[in-house]
RNA sequence: GCGAUCGUAGCUCAGUUGGUUAGAGCGCCGGUUUGUGGUACCGGAGGUCGGGGGUUCAAGACCCCUCGAUCGCCCCA
């Protein structure tokens, strides 16, 4: 007997009431995403080192520590995708797509992330995903939030999420901004935090959403974006909110709301929740009109956002596996036939049903109650005659008799016909 | 990569300042009762107490190492 192999650290098994709540989820997305007329993508869960390496801008750890990369037998480098918005972008252009400009695509599946997990983060996750492509317009980023934000309100759990919106300004008013946070905080350098005095060097925007409170006055005191926008940008932003409140979207401005890579502009947001521990956001996203460039394309502005499939299953109310609509119950073993055949009648007829005919036959029935079925329908012997009991309100019943058709007779004519219907089912079966 | 907490039956967990054959509930299997039924009762299977080393007359408990899990830090596309 050899050893059982673990799973893969970060990977998850997921089963029962979970797994119907992720399926929710999915099934969900999949109904809004066809009312807000987001056309279905699927796309390899593998791509060339590069396609990430080049859109994340060859930095970082994030390249450089928490892909899963490996050879292939030629010596390429491959990666399994960390995100879909890069795998997205390189099949827009060597897919064609350009030709469906303005572009409003859906997705969603694994990604894979070399990371150590806490809750809601795993290395195997899974997003729901959707990307504007081809539109500089703010209407792109309005119809994107609505769309978002609608689909939280299906889940039902709108109430305890926000939505927390930035805009980063165009190129010129990030960069600006950028300077000026560099200076801010280089004068103050030591008194922040171990952390944050590394983040000057590597990424100074991320000093803005620290969590060490040694940094929070500075923060406060830190320049706003809304000092370095342009008046395009400042038009771009305000045309977003105002479209926001048309459309009845709840947001807050979070001006420490920020991202890391070089190519997103304009808007930023993350619908954010508080009942997820540190991590809290639940569906994130922003434009990203550098992008394509960077994977040798024509300049093209996009937005889009991505959801964790289990950071939302888990807000959502968990609800126990549906009970069957009939269980049925074979108290003895010769009517295993005519119990089979009627199963897939009752099956046939649109009801779900199960068979429970293995361990004590006296406890068979007890076990059918206790599974809360609506009805249940028991075979067993009297005598030499078979006989045959159901349970459930008169509604539920109807249904059964109904899928059963004349395979078993009402009660009363058991003594007569009943014989006769279970030998002819046995026959067929 | 770093830190904290935790690993005892299939699951959820007890197990006293270290003390004799390691327990309960649920689940599973079988039986008794009931006899038309979600009851109650009896019995059974199932544990090298995550693994390895150490301290001790004696370790599930204490110490070290290791593996794993959870939560957090870093990072967050």
């Amino acid at each position: 007997m050899s050893k059982t192999p673990q799973a893969i650290r970060g990977t998850q098994d997921i089963f029962g009431a979970e797994a119907e709540a992720f399926a929710h989820v999915v099934a969900t997305f999949e109904r809004i995403r066809k009312l807000y007329r987001f056309r279905r993508a699927e796309m390899p869960v593998f791509e060339k080192t590069e396609v990430f390496s080049r859109s994340l801008g060859e930095t970082t750890d994030v390249v450089s520590k928490e892909m899963y990369s490996f050879e292939d037998r030629g010596g390429d480098s491959l990666t399994l995708r960390p995100e879909f918005t890069a795998g997205i972008a390189r099949a827009f252009l060597t897919d064609g797509w350009q030709q469906h400009v303005p572009l409003k695509l859906a997705t969603h599946g694994p990604l894979f992330r070399y990371e150590r997990p806490q809750k809601g983060r795993y290395r195997q996750f899974h997003q729901i995903d959707a990307e504007l492509i081809g539109s500089a317009e703010p209407q792109a980023d309005v119809e994107l939030l609505t769309m978002a934000d609608h689909l939280l309100q299906e889940l039902g759990i709108a109430d305890g999420v926000t939505l927390q919106l930035n805009t980063l300004g165009d190129a010129e008013s990030r960069e600006a901004w950028r300077v000026a946070l560099v200076e801010h905080f280089s004068e103050h350098r030591a008194d922040l935090s171990e952390d944050s005095q590394d983040r000057l060097d590597r990424n100074p925007f991320r000093i803005l959403d620290s969590k060490d409170s040694r940094d929070r006055t500075l923060v406060d005191d830190a320049p706003r974006i809304d000092s370095f926008l342009s008046a395009e940008a400042r038009d771009f932003f305000g045309a977003v909110t105002s479209g926001l409140d048309a459309a009845g979207v709840a947001w807050v401005r979070n001006q420490s709301l920020v991202r890391g890579l070089d190519y997103y502009r304009h808007t930023a947001f993350e619908f954010v929740t508080d009942r997820l521990g540190a991590q809290g956001t639940v569906l994130g996203g922003g434009r990203y009109d550098g992008l394509m460039e960077s994977l040798g394309g024509a300049p093209t502005p996009a937005v889009g956002w991505a959801a964790g499939i289990e950071r939302l299953a888990m807000l959502l109310d968990m609800q126990d596996e549906d009970a069957a609509d009939c269980i049925l119950v074979v108290e003895d073993d010769a009517l295993m036939a005519p119990a089979i055949a009627a199963l897939r009648r009752i099956r046939t007829a649109g009801l779900s049903a199960d068979l429970l005919a293995s361990g004590s036959p006296r406890k068979r029935y007890d076990k059918a109650v206790k599974s809360g079925a609506r009805t249940i329908l028991a075979l067993s012997m009297r005598g030499s005659a078979p006989d045959y009991r159901m349970k459930g309100d008169a509604a539920d019943l109807s249904r059964l008799e109904d899928a059963l058709g004349d395979m078993f007779k009402a009660r009363s004519d058991m003594g007569t016909d009943m014989g006769a219907d279970l030998s002819a089912a046995s026959g067929t079966a």
